[in-house]
DNA sequence: TAGGTATTTAGACAAATATCTAAATATAAT
DNA sequence: ATTATATTTAGATATTTGTCTAAATACCTA
């Protein structure tokens, strides 16, 4: 495996070490949403919901964009497919 | 998805969250070991491995059995199918 | 330009984690 | 029985992590 690959392995699998961030993802599944919206379906604090996009960006699970005021948060499934291809690589 | 399969996946997760034990697993997949084989592997303490091995079972990703004095240790790719499932979720 | 809304950054703190050494347990061999 | 080998458990410690409040930044609107 490239060292890029092993890394990004690492930090997707250090953010999908948190139920919140699994929760957020479930959620982006659905549709984009602004920080602002990710936060609401939550109990904690807005800087607490920032710091957690910027895991799940930091691992390229989601992507964002801004738009005016608002930051909008998508779904990055491509890293996913790498993740697919480290476990298959540990089945066969 | 069932309340055993959250926790189930919260702590493969969790187990998967260390380089060290991504790397057990990796040996895992070729034979069967001993904890000491194991533990020759790598840097750290016999104790900091029996740790790991400890999450990884806990996580159902390894299973053992007693041989005499030796415990073996086996990889269990079962749960992996889970983990699968539970990203094929996210993506469709 | 001033004030309002959306989001992130900075800094602090408690809880979780990875590691170590020392001791305990279990089995084998002499 | 005693000693040796394999592994785990216990307890300590430094680092990482998730969360908070307060402050900073960015953009919009009147």
């Amino acid at each position: 495996m490239s060292k890029y690959l092993t890394n990004l392995v690492n930090k997707v699998f250090k953010a999908l070490n948190d139920q919140t961030r699994r929760e957020i993802l479930n959620l982006l599944k659905e549709k984009d949403l602004t920080a602002g919206d990710i936060a609401e379906a939550f109990q904690i604090t807005k800087p607490s919901i920032s710091h957690h996009l910027d895991i799940l960006s930091q691992a390229e699970l989601v992507t964002y964009r801004k738009q005016g005021q608002f930051v909008i948060y998508s779904l990055n499934t491509t890293v996913l497919d790498d993740l697919m291809k480290w476990i298959i690589t540990l089945k066969d």
